[in-house]
RNA sequence: GCCCCCAUCGUCUAGUGGCCUAGGACAUAGCCCUCUCAAGGCUAAAACCGGGGUUCGAGUCCCCGUGGGGGCACCA
Protein backbone atom coordinates (compact mmCIF):
# COMPACT_ATOMS: atom_id res chain seq x y z
CA UNK A 1 0.00 0.00 0.00
CA UNK A 2 1.51 3.60 -1.04
CA UNK A 3 2.41 5.61 1.58
CA UNK A 4 1.05 8.76 -0.40
CA UNK A 5 -0.92 8.69 -3.73
CA UNK A 6 0.30 11.80 -4.15
CA UNK A 7 3.51 12.15 -5.60
CA UNK A 8 6.65 13.06 -3.47
CA UNK A 9 9.52 15.32 -3.61
CA UNK A 10 11.66 14.15 -1.38
CA UNK A 11 15.51 14.71 -1.10
CA UNK A 12 18.92 13.24 -0.09
CA UNK A 13 21.00 16.64 1.35
CA UNK A 14 24.51 15.08 2.65
CA UNK A 15 27.20 17.49 3.51
CA UNK A 16 30.46 16.52 1.45
CA UNK A 17 32.56 16.39 4.39
CA UNK A 18 33.87 13.08 4.23
CA UNK A 19 33.31 9.15 3.17
CA UNK A 20 29.50 8.56 2.58
CA UNK A 21 28.54 6.55 5.20
CA UNK A 22 25.97 2.99 4.95
CA UNK A 23 23.30 5.16 7.29
CA UNK A 24 23.83 7.71 4.72
CA UNK A 25 23.06 5.34 1.87
CA UNK A 26 19.65 3.89 3.65
CA UNK A 27 18.80 7.33 4.17
CA UNK A 28 19.31 8.04 0.36
CA UNK A 29 17.25 4.65 -0.32
CA UNK A 30 14.15 5.82 1.43
CA UNK A 31 14.02 8.87 -0.13
CA UNK A 32 14.50 7.37 -3.36
CA UNK A 33 11.71 4.25 -2.64
CA UNK A 34 9.18 7.15 -1.78
CA UNK A 35 9.62 9.15 -5.10
CA UNK A 36 9.66 6.28 -7.54
CA UNK A 37 6.47 4.92 -5.86
CA UNK A 38 4.49 7.95 -5.78
CA UNK A 39 5.85 8.70 -9.20
CA UNK A 40 7.36 11.84 -7.40
CA UNK A 41 10.83 13.47 -7.47
CA UNK A 42 13.83 12.25 -6.06
CA UNK A 43 16.62 15.23 -5.26
CA UNK A 44 20.22 15.90 -4.31
CA UNK A 45 21.31 18.57 -2.66
CA UNK A 46 24.53 19.13 -1.34
CA UNK A 47 24.52 21.31 1.82
CA UNK A 48 27.96 23.01 2.03
CA UNK A 49 27.58 25.89 3.82
CA UNK A 50 30.72 24.95 6.19
CA UNK A 51 33.64 25.49 4.03
CA UNK A 52 35.80 24.51 6.73
CA UNK A 53 35.11 20.87 6.70
CA UNK A 54 35.04 20.77 3.07
CA UNK A 55 36.37 17.54 1.87
CA UNK A 56 37.26 17.92 -2.14
CA UNK A 57 36.18 14.63 -3.69
CA UNK A 58 33.50 13.72 -0.81
CA UNK A 59 30.83 14.66 -3.79
CA UNK A 60 32.22 12.46 -6.15
CA UNK A 61 32.22 9.54 -3.75
CA UNK A 62 28.76 10.17 -2.77
CA UNK A 63 27.31 10.44 -6.16
CA UNK A 64 29.47 7.37 -7.32
CA UNK A 65 28.10 5.15 -4.34
CA UNK A 66 24.29 6.12 -4.91
CA UNK A 67 24.89 5.27 -8.63
CA UNK A 68 26.19 1.97 -7.39
CA UNK A 69 23.34 1.30 -5.58
CA UNK A 70 20.73 1.89 -8.33
CA UNK A 71 20.03 5.55 -6.76
CA UNK A 72 19.47 7.67 -9.47
CA UNK A 73 18.61 11.95 -8.86
CA UNK A 74 15.76 13.54 -10.80
CA UNK A 75 17.12 16.75 -10.04
CA UNK A 76 21.02 17.60 -8.45
CA UNK A 77 23.87 19.82 -8.58
CA UNK A 78 25.70 17.59 -11.69
CA UNK A 79 21.89 17.34 -14.39
CA UNK A 80 20.48 20.66 -12.81
CA UNK A 81 16.45 20.76 -12.71
CA UNK A 82 13.82 23.30 -12.64
CA UNK A 83 14.91 24.34 -8.51
CA UNK A 84 18.25 24.78 -8.76
CA UNK A 85 21.49 25.80 -7.89
CA UNK A 86 21.20 22.20 -5.62
CA UNK A 87 24.84 23.42 -4.02
CA UNK A 88 23.68 25.85 -1.14
CA UNK A 89 26.71 27.28 -1.63
CA UNK A 90 25.61 28.46 -5.24
CA UNK A 91 22.24 29.69 -3.49
CA UNK A 92 23.85 32.12 -0.76
CA UNK A 93 22.48 35.04 -2.23
CA UNK A 94 18.85 33.40 -1.66
CA UNK A 95 19.55 33.22 2.12
CA UNK A 96 19.83 36.68 3.24
CA UNK A 97 16.64 38.00 2.14
CA UNK A 98 14.87 35.10 4.51
CA UNK A 99 16.91 35.95 7.09
CA UNK A 100 15.85 39.53 7.06
CA UNK A 101 12.44 38.82 6.45
CA UNK A 102 12.76 37.04 10.16
CA UNK A 103 14.16 40.13 11.67
CA UNK A 104 11.30 42.66 10.27
CA UNK A 105 9.02 39.98 11.21
CA UNK A 106 10.61 39.89 14.83
CA UNK A 107 11.41 36.68 15.03
CA UNK A 108 15.18 36.62 14.90
CA UNK A 109 17.55 39.28 15.69
CA UNK A 110 21.14 40.61 14.59
CA UNK A 111 23.49 39.43 17.55
CA UNK A 112 27.28 41.07 18.28
CA UNK A 113 28.04 39.50 21.37
CA UNK A 114 31.08 36.98 20.89
CA UNK A 115 29.62 34.32 21.67
CA UNK A 116 31.90 31.87 21.48
CA UNK A 117 34.09 33.59 24.28
CA UNK A 118 31.08 33.73 26.32
CA UNK A 119 30.72 29.76 26.19
CA UNK A 120 34.41 29.48 26.79
CA UNK A 121 35.48 26.94 29.62
CA UNK A 122 31.45 25.75 29.90
CA UNK A 123 31.16 22.51 30.72
CA UNK A 124 27.86 21.13 28.56
CA UNK A 125 25.51 21.11 31.31
CA UNK A 126 26.60 23.99 32.70
CA UNK A 127 26.39 26.03 29.29
CA UNK A 128 23.68 28.93 29.86
CA UNK A 129 21.61 29.89 27.60
CA UNK A 130 22.41 32.56 25.01
CA UNK A 131 19.25 34.05 25.16
CA UNK A 132 19.58 34.53 29.30
CA UNK A 133 22.34 37.18 28.56
CA UNK A 134 22.45 38.46 25.16
CA UNK A 135 21.94 42.36 25.07
CA UNK A 136 21.07 42.34 21.61
CA UNK A 137 18.24 40.33 21.81
CA UNK A 138 16.00 43.03 22.12
CA UNK A 139 18.16 45.93 20.49
CA UNK A 140 15.91 48.25 18.39
CA UNK A 141 16.53 47.11 14.72
CA UNK A 142 17.56 50.32 13.71
CA UNK A 143 20.34 51.01 15.94
CA UNK A 144 21.32 47.27 14.79
CA UNK A 145 21.30 48.41 11.40
CA UNK A 146 23.61 51.37 12.38
CA UNK A 147 25.49 49.06 13.22
CA UNK A 148 26.17 46.85 10.88
CA UNK A 149 26.77 49.92 8.49
CA UNK A 150 29.43 50.88 10.49
CA UNK A 151 30.85 47.52 10.04
CA UNK A 152 30.08 45.74 13.39
CA UNK A 153 31.07 41.74 13.07
CA UNK A 154 27.13 40.48 13.72
CA UNK A 155 25.35 36.81 12.92
CA UNK A 156 21.86 36.37 13.39
CA UNK A 157 20.24 34.49 15.75
CA UNK A 158 16.56 33.11 15.94
CA UNK A 159 14.55 35.18 18.59
CA UNK A 160 12.96 31.49 20.59
CA UNK A 161 10.23 32.85 22.36
CA UNK A 162 10.99 32.34 26.59
CA UNK A 163 7.44 30.58 27.12
CA UNK A 164 5.02 28.77 25.63
CA UNK A 165 6.12 24.83 23.75
CA UNK A 166 6.18 23.94 20.63
CA UNK A 167 4.46 20.42 18.89
CA UNK A 168 6.34 18.65 15.88
CA UNK A 169 5.01 15.57 14.11
CA UNK A 170 7.25 13.20 13.21
CA UNK A 171 5.25 10.51 11.06
CA UNK A 172 7.03 7.41 12.90
CA UNK A 173 6.64 8.74 16.37
CA UNK A 174 4.08 10.63 16.60
CA UNK A 175 2.98 14.21 18.36
CA UNK A 176 7.02 16.12 20.14
CA UNK A 177 6.07 18.66 22.12
CA UNK A 178 9.17 20.68 23.85
CA UNK A 179 9.00 23.72 26.24
CA UNK A 180 10.72 26.46 24.74
CA UNK A 181 12.42 27.38 27.41
CA UNK A 182 14.79 23.97 27.36
CA UNK A 183 15.45 25.76 23.41
CA UNK A 184 18.21 28.54 23.07
CA UNK A 185 18.29 31.56 20.08
CA UNK A 186 20.01 29.19 17.49
CA UNK A 187 22.57 31.15 15.20
CA UNK A 188 21.03 31.38 11.88
CA UNK A 189 23.15 33.06 9.57
CA UNK A 190 27.45 33.16 10.59
CA UNK A 191 29.14 35.99 10.83
CA UNK A 192 30.36 35.43 7.10
CA UNK A 193 26.68 34.99 6.01
CA UNK A 194 26.36 31.56 5.31
CA UNK A 195 23.32 30.52 6.82
CA UNK A 196 24.26 27.30 9.46
CA UNK A 197 22.06 23.98 8.15
CA UNK A 198 18.75 25.00 10.48
CA UNK A 199 17.85 27.83 8.56
CA UNK A 200 19.28 26.89 5.07
CA UNK A 201 17.44 23.79 5.14
CA UNK A 202 13.98 25.10 6.00
CA UNK A 203 14.57 27.91 2.92
CA UNK A 204 15.57 24.96 0.56
CA UNK A 205 13.22 22.54 1.47
CA UNK A 206 10.78 25.21 1.23
CA UNK A 207 11.54 26.92 -1.99
CA UNK A 208 12.21 23.31 -3.67
CA UNK A 209 8.38 22.06 -2.45
CA UNK A 210 9.58 19.08 -1.22
CA UNK A 211 6.76 17.25 1.05
CA UNK A 212 8.44 14.71 2.69
CA UNK A 213 11.90 15.51 4.29
CA UNK A 214 12.97 11.45 5.70
CA UNK A 215 16.61 12.21 7.50
CA UNK A 216 18.19 10.59 10.64
CA UNK A 217 16.82 10.57 13.97
CA UNK A 218 20.18 12.64 15.19
CA UNK A 219 18.30 15.65 13.95
CA UNK A 220 15.55 15.25 15.99
CA UNK A 221 16.97 17.64 18.66
CA UNK A 222 16.69 20.15 16.65
CA UNK A 223 13.43 19.37 15.12
CA UNK A 224 11.45 21.59 16.86
CA UNK A 225 13.61 24.75 15.83
CA UNK A 226 12.96 23.81 12.33
CA UNK A 227 9.55 24.00 13.01
CA UNK A 228 9.81 27.31 15.03
CA UNK A 229 11.49 28.40 11.72
CA UNK A 230 8.53 26.88 9.31
CA UNK A 231 6.25 28.70 11.64
CA UNK A 232 8.14 32.32 11.88
CA UNK A 233 7.85 32.11 7.83
CA UNK A 234 4.15 31.36 8.01
CA UNK A 235 4.97 28.11 5.97
CA UNK A 236 3.66 24.77 5.36
CA UNK A 237 5.92 21.98 6.98
CA UNK A 238 6.75 19.20 5.27
CA UNK A 239 5.66 15.54 6.58
CA UNK A 240 8.83 14.86 8.79
CA UNK A 241 10.19 11.20 8.97
CA UNK A 242 13.61 10.32 11.30
CA UNK A 243 14.17 6.86 10.96
CA UNK A 244 16.56 5.59 14.11
CA UNK A 245 19.93 6.05 13.24
CA UNK A 246 22.46 2.85 12.92
CA UNK A 247 23.92 1.35 16.06
CA UNK A 248 27.73 -0.45 15.57
CA UNK A 249 27.48 -4.55 15.23
CA UNK A 250 27.69 -4.62 19.55
CA UNK A 251 24.71 -2.58 19.63
CA UNK A 252 26.90 0.43 21.93
CA UNK A 253 26.61 3.07 20.33
CA UNK A 254 26.95 4.40 16.66
CA UNK A 255 30.00 3.81 15.23
CA UNK A 256 32.61 6.09 16.21
CA UNK A 257 35.99 6.46 13.35
CA UNK A 258 37.70 3.97 15.89
CA UNK A 259 35.27 1.84 15.24
CA UNK A 260 35.13 2.17 11.57
CA UNK A 261 39.20 1.93 11.08
CA UNK A 262 38.76 -1.46 13.37
CA UNK A 263 36.34 -2.76 11.06
CA UNK A 264 38.32 -1.79 8.19
CA UNK A 265 40.98 -4.02 9.92
CA UNK A 266 38.59 -6.65 9.62
CA UNK A 267 38.02 -6.46 6.09
CA UNK A 268 34.96 -4.89 6.82
CA UNK A 269 34.01 -1.49 5.89
CA UNK A 270 30.54 0.84 6.22
CA UNK A 271 32.06 3.05 3.42
CA UNK A 272 29.57 3.05 0.49
CA UNK A 273 32.01 3.11 -1.71
CA UNK A 274 33.72 -0.12 -0.22
CA UNK A 275 31.50 -2.62 -0.38
CA UNK A 276 32.08 -3.30 -4.52
CA UNK A 277 35.48 -3.88 -3.03
CA UNK A 278 34.88 -6.20 -1.26
CA UNK A 279 32.66 -8.51 -3.12
CA UNK A 280 29.42 -6.99 -2.20
CA UNK A 281 26.30 -6.50 -4.76
CA UNK A 282 24.78 -3.33 -4.78
CA UNK A 283 21.35 -5.89 -4.72
CA UNK A 284 22.01 -7.64 -1.76
CA UNK A 285 23.17 -3.99 0.10
CA UNK A 286 19.90 -2.41 -0.90
CA UNK A 287 18.00 -5.29 0.78
CA UNK A 288 19.89 -5.70 3.73
CA UNK A 289 20.26 -1.99 4.06
CA UNK A 290 16.08 -1.60 3.57
CA UNK A 291 15.55 -3.85 6.15
CA UNK A 292 17.51 -2.30 8.96
CA UNK A 293 14.54 -0.17 10.51
CA UNK A 294 12.68 -0.84 8.06
CA UNK A 295 10.19 -4.45 7.61
CA UNK A 296 7.57 -5.57 5.16
CA UNK A 297 5.75 -8.13 7.18
CA UNK A 298 6.50 -10.81 9.59
CA UNK A 299 8.06 -13.38 6.65
CA UNK A 300 9.09 -12.10 3.65
CA UNK A 301 13.27 -10.64 3.71
CA UNK A 302 13.78 -10.88 -0.16
CA UNK A 303 13.25 -7.50 -1.74
CA UNK A 304 14.57 -6.30 -5.26
CA UNK A 305 14.95 -2.71 -5.63
CA UNK A 306 11.70 -2.75 -7.74
CA UNK A 307 10.24 -4.66 -5.14
CA UNK A 308 11.27 -2.44 -2.89
CA UNK A 309 9.48 0.58 -4.90
CA UNK A 310 6.68 -1.19 -4.63
CA UNK A 311 5.97 -2.73 -1.08
CA UNK A 312 8.02 0.52 1.04
CA UNK A 313 5.89 2.15 3.41
CA UNK A 314 6.94 5.23 6.21
CA UNK A 315 4.19 3.48 8.25
CA UNK A 316 6.52 0.11 8.77
CA UNK A 317 9.44 2.51 9.94
CA UNK A 318 10.96 1.26 12.91
CA UNK A 319 11.90 3.79 15.76
CA UNK A 320 14.33 2.36 17.65
CA UNK A 321 17.85 2.35 17.07
CA UNK A 322 19.33 -1.05 15.26
CA UNK A 323 22.69 -2.61 15.35
CA UNK A 324 24.07 -3.34 11.74
CA UNK A 325 24.80 -7.32 11.15
CA UNK A 326 27.27 -7.98 8.13
CA UNK A 327 26.86 -11.89 8.91
CA UNK A 328 23.24 -10.93 7.42
CA UNK A 329 24.57 -8.79 4.49
CA UNK A 330 26.98 -11.95 3.63
CA UNK A 331 24.01 -13.75 3.57
CA UNK A 332 21.91 -11.83 1.38
CA UNK A 333 24.83 -11.38 -0.93
CA UNK A 334 24.56 -15.12 -1.29
CA UNK A 335 20.49 -15.08 -1.97
CA UNK A 336 21.39 -12.51 -4.73
CA UNK A 337 24.56 -14.11 -6.21
CA UNK A 338 21.66 -17.49 -7.10
CA UNK A 339 19.39 -14.80 -8.52
CA UNK A 340 21.27 -13.45 -11.29
CA UNK A 341 22.65 -14.82 -14.76
CA UNK A 342 25.58 -16.97 -14.25
CA UNK A 343 26.88 -14.50 -17.26
CA UNK A 344 26.68 -11.39 -15.26
CA UNK A 345 28.56 -13.32 -12.05
CA UNK A 346 31.48 -13.99 -14.49
CA UNK A 347 31.83 -10.55 -15.13
CA UNK A 348 31.83 -9.76 -11.45
CA UNK A 349 34.34 -11.96 -10.46
CA UNK A 350 36.45 -11.27 -13.08
CA UNK A 351 38.17 -8.41 -11.48
CA UNK A 352 38.69 -10.50 -7.96
CA UNK A 353 40.48 -13.44 -9.93
CA UNK A 354 42.90 -10.29 -11.60
CA UNK A 355 43.38 -8.92 -8.31
CA UNK A 356 45.19 -11.88 -7.20
CA UNK A 357 47.03 -12.37 -9.78
CA UNK A 358 44.77 -14.77 -12.19
CA UNK A 359 45.51 -14.49 -16.14
CA UNK A 360 41.66 -14.48 -17.00
CA UNK A 361 41.33 -14.59 -20.91
CA UNK A 362 38.82 -17.40 -21.40
CA UNK A 363 35.55 -16.27 -21.04
CA UNK A 364 33.54 -19.24 -21.91
CA UNK A 365 35.99 -21.03 -19.14
CA UNK A 366 34.79 -18.00 -16.58
CA UNK A 367 31.48 -18.60 -17.19
CA UNK A 368 31.35 -22.42 -16.80
CA UNK A 369 33.36 -21.62 -13.55
CA UNK A 370 30.91 -18.55 -12.70
CA UNK A 371 27.60 -21.61 -13.12
CA UNK A 372 29.50 -23.70 -10.78
CA UNK A 373 30.46 -21.17 -8.26
CA UNK A 374 27.01 -19.56 -8.37
CA UNK A 375 25.46 -21.51 -5.83
CA UNK A 376 29.24 -21.76 -3.09
CA UNK A 377 29.64 -17.79 -2.94
CA UNK A 378 28.25 -15.54 -0.28
CA UNK A 379 31.07 -13.03 -1.22
CA UNK A 380 32.25 -12.53 -4.61
CA UNK A 381 35.82 -12.24 -2.85
CA UNK A 382 35.60 -15.71 -1.68
CA UNK A 383 36.13 -16.57 -5.91
CA UNK A 384 39.71 -16.98 -6.12
CA UNK A 385 40.44 -19.01 -3.18
CA UNK A 386 37.30 -21.43 -3.82
CA UNK A 387 38.40 -21.43 -7.99
CA UNK A 388 41.83 -20.38 -9.03
CA UNK A 389 43.09 -23.81 -9.52
CA UNK A 390 41.43 -23.51 -12.61
CA UNK A 391 43.67 -20.70 -13.88
CA UNK A 392 46.60 -22.15 -12.53
CA UNK A 393 49.41 -23.72 -15.14
CA UNK A 394 50.71 -26.21 -12.50
CA UNK A 395 49.58 -27.29 -9.19
CA UNK A 396 51.26 -28.85 -5.95
CA UNK A 397 49.51 -31.53 -4.67
CA UNK A 398 50.36 -31.74 -0.89
CA UNK A 399 51.64 -35.69 -1.34
CA UNK A 400 49.69 -36.96 1.31
CA UNK A 401 46.67 -35.80 0.32
CA UNK A 402 47.02 -38.13 -2.68
CA UNK A 403 46.80 -41.01 -0.20
CA UNK A 404 43.10 -42.28 0.31
CA UNK A 405 41.88 -42.97 3.89
CA UNK A 406 43.58 -46.21 5.54
CA UNK A 407 45.51 -46.67 1.85
CA UNK A 408 49.38 -47.13 1.83
CA UNK A 409 50.62 -44.79 -0.83
CA UNK A 410 51.54 -47.96 -2.68
CA UNK A 411 47.58 -49.00 -3.20
CA UNK A 412 46.71 -45.52 -3.93
CA UNK A 413 49.74 -45.49 -6.69
CA UNK A 414 48.10 -48.48 -8.17
CA UNK A 415 44.26 -46.94 -7.78
CA UNK A 416 45.75 -43.93 -9.63
CA UNK A 417 47.48 -45.80 -12.23
CA UNK A 418 43.56 -47.53 -13.11
CA UNK A 419 41.83 -44.08 -12.85
CA UNK A 420 44.54 -42.53 -15.29
CA UNK A 421 43.76 -45.50 -17.57
CA UNK A 422 40.08 -45.52 -17.51
CA UNK A 423 39.63 -41.54 -17.90
CA UNK A 424 41.80 -42.10 -20.61
CA UNK A 425 39.59 -44.61 -22.22
CA UNK A 426 36.78 -43.33 -22.49
CA UNK A 427 35.64 -42.26 -25.77
CA UNK A 428 33.87 -39.00 -24.57
CA UNK A 429 34.55 -37.73 -21.42
CA UNK A 430 31.55 -36.34 -19.14
CA UNK A 431 30.00 -36.86 -16.07
CA UNK A 432 27.33 -38.86 -17.72
CA UNK A 433 30.37 -41.11 -19.40
CA UNK A 434 33.11 -41.32 -16.53
CA UNK A 435 30.79 -41.60 -13.34
CA UNK A 436 29.50 -44.87 -13.05
CA UNK A 437 32.22 -46.70 -14.59
CA UNK A 438 34.68 -44.68 -12.17
CA UNK A 439 32.39 -46.40 -9.34
CA UNK A 440 32.48 -49.49 -11.06
CA UNK A 441 36.05 -49.18 -11.02
CA UNK A 442 36.36 -48.56 -7.07
CA UNK A 443 34.07 -51.46 -6.76
CA UNK A 444 36.07 -53.49 -8.40
CA UNK A 445 39.62 -52.25 -6.35
CA UNK A 446 37.37 -53.06 -3.60
CA UNK A 447 37.09 -49.21 -2.14
CA UNK A 448 34.87 -46.54 -1.93
CA UNK A 449 33.56 -44.44 -4.37
CA UNK A 450 34.62 -41.21 -2.09
CA UNK A 451 38.18 -42.49 -2.46
CA UNK A 452 38.69 -41.87 -6.09
CA UNK A 453 36.68 -38.55 -5.74
CA UNK A 454 38.61 -38.25 -3.24
CA UNK A 455 42.16 -38.47 -5.17
CA UNK A 456 40.38 -37.28 -8.36
CA UNK A 457 40.27 -33.83 -5.96
CA UNK A 458 43.07 -33.18 -4.57
CA UNK A 459 44.86 -34.24 -7.79
CA UNK A 460 43.29 -31.70 -10.09
CA UNK A 461 42.41 -28.95 -7.61
CA UNK A 462 45.50 -29.46 -4.82
CA UNK A 463 42.43 -28.68 -2.48
CA UNK A 464 40.72 -30.58 0.11
CA UNK A 465 36.78 -29.22 -1.10
CA UNK A 466 36.71 -27.93 -4.19
CA UNK A 467 33.78 -27.63 -6.30
CA UNK A 468 31.58 -31.16 -7.76
CA UNK A 469 34.31 -32.99 -9.09
CA UNK A 470 33.37 -34.10 -12.26
CA UNK A 471 31.81 -30.30 -12.82
CA UNK A 472 35.43 -29.54 -11.97
CA UNK A 473 36.82 -31.85 -14.85
CA UNK A 474 34.95 -30.98 -17.46
CA UNK A 475 35.78 -27.14 -16.68
CA UNK A 476 39.59 -28.30 -16.92
CA UNK A 477 39.17 -30.78 -20.20
CA UNK A 478 40.67 -33.92 -20.09
CA UNK A 479 43.80 -33.04 -21.41
CA UNK A 480 44.73 -31.15 -18.33
CA UNK A 481 43.08 -33.56 -16.37
CA UNK A 482 45.41 -36.53 -17.61
CA UNK A 483 47.93 -34.37 -17.14
CA UNK A 484 47.12 -33.67 -13.21
CA UNK A 485 46.74 -37.24 -12.43
CA UNK A 486 50.51 -38.08 -13.49
CA UNK A 487 51.70 -35.69 -11.93
CA UNK A 488 49.95 -37.33 -9.07
CA UNK A 489 50.63 -40.10 -9.93
CA UNK A 490 54.83 -38.94 -9.77
CA UNK A 491 54.22 -37.58 -6.73
CA UNK A 492 53.30 -41.05 -5.68
CA UNK A 493 56.22 -42.32 -7.01
CA UNK A 494 58.60 -40.34 -5.40
CA UNK A 495 57.02 -41.20 -1.99
CA UNK A 496 57.62 -45.05 -2.74
CA UNK A 497 61.02 -45.26 -3.14
CA UNK A 498 61.60 -42.59 -0.54
CA UNK A 499 60.17 -45.43 1.49
C1' G B 1 24.20 17.84 34.00
C1' C B 2 20.05 19.31 30.69
C1' C B 3 16.72 18.09 26.50
C1' C B 4 14.77 14.45 23.21
C1' C B 5 13.98 9.47 21.37
C1' C B 6 13.67 4.24 22.11
C1' A B 7 12.72 -0.70 24.73
C1' U B 8 10.08 -8.57 21.87
C1' C B 9 15.24 -14.27 21.00
C1' G B 10 22.81 -12.71 20.67
C1' U B 11 21.28 -9.52 16.09
C1' C B 12 17.37 -7.57 12.42
C1' U B 13 12.28 -7.94 13.21
C1' A B 14 6.37 -9.57 13.10
C1' G B 15 2.85 -8.25 16.63
C1' U B 16 -2.01 -1.80 16.49
C1' G B 17 -6.33 -5.70 23.64
C1' G B 18 -8.49 -11.84 23.02
C1' C B 19 -6.00 -15.21 16.63
C1' C B 20 0.58 -15.40 21.26
C1' U B 21 1.55 -22.10 23.91
C1' A B 22 4.84 -14.87 20.90
C1' G B 23 5.82 -15.81 14.22
C1' G B 24 10.00 -15.08 10.53
C1' A B 25 15.24 -14.18 9.21
C1' C B 26 20.69 -14.12 10.30
C1' A B 27 24.14 -16.45 13.32
C1' U B 28 24.68 -21.24 16.37
C1' A B 29 23.83 -26.80 16.99
C1' G B 30 21.90 -31.50 15.13
C1' C B 31 19.76 -34.49 11.22
C1' C B 32 18.55 -35.48 5.91
C1' C B 33 20.56 -35.08 0.94
C1' U B 34 25.62 -36.02 -0.80
C1' C B 35 32.18 -37.35 -4.33
C1' U B 36 34.32 -32.73 -0.63
C1' C B 37 32.23 -27.80 -0.05
C1' A B 38 27.97 -25.38 -0.75
C1' A B 39 22.85 -24.87 -1.87
C1' G B 40 18.26 -27.00 -0.28
C1' G B 41 14.98 -29.52 3.41
C1' C B 42 13.80 -30.70 8.56
C1' U B 43 14.66 -29.95 13.82
C1' A B 44 16.68 -27.68 18.29
C1' A B 45 18.14 -23.88 21.61
C1' A B 46 16.92 -18.64 22.07
C1' A B 47 12.90 -12.97 23.69
C1' C B 48 7.95 -9.72 25.51
C1' C B 49 13.46 -4.93 31.02
C1' G B 50 11.01 -4.20 36.16
C1' G B 51 6.94 -2.34 39.07
C1' G B 52 2.30 -0.28 39.33
C1' G B 53 -2.30 0.76 37.07
C1' U B 54 -6.67 0.51 33.11
C1' U B 55 -9.53 -3.84 31.46
C1' C B 56 -13.44 -9.64 31.93
C1' G B 57 -8.58 -9.99 29.41
C1' A B 58 -2.13 -6.68 28.17
C1' G B 59 3.79 -8.10 24.47
C1' U B 60 -0.07 -4.72 22.75
C1' C B 61 -2.99 1.24 26.42
C1' C B 62 -1.31 4.75 30.78
C1' C B 63 2.27 6.08 34.75
C1' C B 64 6.86 5.48 37.32
C1' G B 65 11.46 3.27 37.51
C1' U B 66 15.57 1.05 34.95
C1' G B 67 18.37 0.35 30.68
C1' G B 68 20.01 1.83 25.80
C1' G B 69 20.60 5.62 22.14
C1' G B 70 20.91 10.59 20.24
C1' G B 71 21.76 15.80 20.92
C1' C B 72 23.50 20.03 23.70
C1' A B 73 28.99 24.45 17.79
C1' C B 74 29.32 30.83 13.91
C1' C B 75 29.15 21.30 12.01
C1' A B 76 25.81 19.09 9.35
Amino acid sequence: MPSSSQPARVRFAPSPTGRTHLGSGRTALYNYLLARQTGGQFILRIEDTDQKRYVPGAEEELMNGLRWLGLEWDEGPDIGGPFGPYRQTERRNLYAKYARQLIESGHAYYCFCDSPKIDEGDAPGERHKHRDVCPDRDQLLADADARISSGDDHVIRFKMPIEGSITVTDAIRGDITVENSTLDDYILVKSNGLPVYHLAVVIDDHLMEISHVIRTSEWLPTFPLHGHIYNAFGWDQPIWVHPSIFLKPDGKGKMSKRDTEALQKEGKSIFLGDFEGMGYLPQAVVNWMALIGWSYDDKTEFFTLDDLIEKFSLEKLNPSPAAINFSKLDHFNGLHIREMDSADLANLIRPFFEKDGYQVDDQEKLEQIAEVLQIRLAILDEAPEKAGFFFKEAIHPEPESLIGKKMTSGESLAMAGCIRELIASLPDFSEETANQPLRDQAVELGLKAGHIFGFLRNAITAQKVSPPIFETMTIVGREKVLERIDKAIAILENLGNEN
